[in-house]
DNA sequence: CTGTTAGCGCATTCAC
DNA sequence: GTGAATGCGCTAACAG
């Protein structure tokens, strides 16, 4: 295993040198900067990417930190999606991944991720107006959020944009499937909502959802019970929308004909059961978190959401 | 930052001593095992990963290799739940996972992996019989392979399975999509639809097909033009299984009535749309094989691959 | 711009 | 069973 100290031997310089030229950060003049590259590469070298972490006193790992009552984290796809991506950059930065699920009440496991002296940054996910008190100063430079106020996706205006679609296209009589109350990401859709229908003159019909499928076919039973004259529904997430189609389908209610149905995210279900969604980058999203957080800088930055239309609301969208 | 020096130090014991007992290997008497512990949560003392795995040699993150040919591992659920499962098993160790795509030529690519000295282990996956030839040997007791002969699903048990169903609910004129011939991964269910079929005297009737929805929708039309009076069709994943749904309400073939479908994986694709399908431990797979890696063991095993009845058969399953 | 000097924190030889 | 020494490979101060 050639070491950092025979390439500078070979290249004719000392060490500190040839770190400064393959670390590259340091002064090196034109000359030394040749040789030892070339030094380098003749002999094969590889850096020592844990020794290098060691020397410097950074972690060698970014920590997901996703905060969660239930245990959906594992099937939820947006976290794993979100794992990988920010694993295959970490990749690029001689990093790894870590995942880890959060209580509620997570004071104690930031302090312990504080502490962590692996840690080379911190994704927090899953959290609400209450983290910036709750962050551990020792994880300031080295922290970034996704969701809430940090890397987010626009959700306002992909409802918004939806909403304006279903309007253009005759819809008059739209009902909303929305999220629990108490999760901080399921207010801006209904707020986006509310303040659409406010400004259109349309009635206001929402109904209490949970992402889920078969939370999805109550609702539209409800819905059509209630306000039988619904030509729409948008739901938040695509396997409520899921369940929503079903439910209708079951109901003799025809898509989109008498109803027009969208979801939200554009996974792999909205494709497969062509259904209108709005498409989030949620790599890119995770990606640029990740590379906040080891910048030091912060990361507030919303995401397009753009609608994906397909035949659930008479799109002319392929499948993709 | 209280190092194990400070630890040493308080417990009146050389840091030798201290080393041995807070990382386990090593003699110590229980006298020293004491104090060193007390000492150490006396101090709040927390270890430092990266210096141990620098003073040992040792790489702090497994990397998730994926061979592919496509860019599809972005999108691939399977991939991103793998890598989300390692990426938790892997925090419990102190280590971080990376994921890596390979190229189908990917000799350069495991070599320097090998060289990589930050690498600790090398989870492979998407490789063929031709991997031990390929495999350089400074892997050799650092890796595992996921699928093909290391810890794979049961497909062929899976599919049998899931036949069976179909055959005692008197379905006897069944039609299989199977996957692209290239892929080896499927072959297996292939290989036990034609036992199957055979051993039951039953028509075979298979139709390649690529993992897609679109591709479904196709292959549906395809086995009903060719083979009318088919009465179930098997798909080998859901997607396909989606795809091969909706081409048949299209058509107005009647689900489970006129024709049964059945999908593969219980993506949430399956449990949305009420398709039987097989349910697999992707997770668990993942786990296993990284544990292995770590190990230094061998990672063949076979996980079960059970079925989950739904609407789609006629099965009496709930959501879930 | 460059070399010299010191570590980073821990695990591991070896004597004892 | 224990301690003293040594080194993992690299970077960060400093002085030149």
């Amino acid at each position: 295993m050639t070491a950092l100290t025979d390439v500078a031997r070979r290249a004719g310089v000392s060490p500190a040198t040839a770190s400064r030229v393959l670390s590259g950060s340091g002064p090196a003049s034109a000359d030394a900067r040749a040789r030892v590259r070339s030094a380098a590469d003749a002999l094969g070298y590889r850096t020592h990417p844990v020794a290098r972490m060691f020397a410097r006193g950074r972690g060698t790992r970014i920590v997901l930190a996703i905060r969660d009552a239930n245990r959906s984290i594992l099937s939820d796809p947006f976290v794993s999606r979100a794992a990988a991506a920010v694993a295959e950059v970490a990749d690029t930065a001689g990093l790894g991944v870590a995942l880890r699920r959060l209580p509620l009440d997570c004071e104690t496991d930031l302090a312990e991720l504080a502490a962590d002296r692996s840690v080379a940054a911190v994704l927090l996910a899953g959290h609400d107006h209450r983290l910036p008190a709750r962050l551990p100063r020792a994880l300031h430079g080295r922290s970034a959020t996704i969701g809430a106020a940090g890397a987010d996706v626009d959700s306002g205006a992909g409802i918004g944009a939806l909403l304006r679609h279903l309007h253009a296209t005759g819809r008059r009589r739209i009902a909303m499937v929305a999220g629990p109350r108490w999760v901080a990401a399921a207010r801006t859709p209904l707020d986006a909502y509310a303040t659409f229908v406010a400004d259109a003159g349309l009635p206001v019909r929402t109904v209490a959802g949970d992402f889920t499928t078969a939370r999805g076919r109550v609702a539209a039973r409800r819905i059509l019970r209630t306000w039988p004259d619904t030509d729409a529904i948008v739901a938040v997430s695509d396997a409520t929308a899921l369940g929503v189609l079903d439910a209708l389908s079951a109901l003799g209610v025809r898509v989109p004909g008498d109803v027009a149905v969208t979801g939200f995210d554009d996974s792999p279900l909205a494709a497969a059961a062509r259904l209108t969604s709005a498409t989030h980058p949620v790599e890119r999203i995770a990606a640029y978190a990740a590379d906040a957080a080891l910048r030091g800088g912060e990361a507030r930055r919303l995401f397009p959401s753009r609608p994906k239309l397909r035949a659930s609301c008479g799109g002319t969208d392929s499948t993709a």
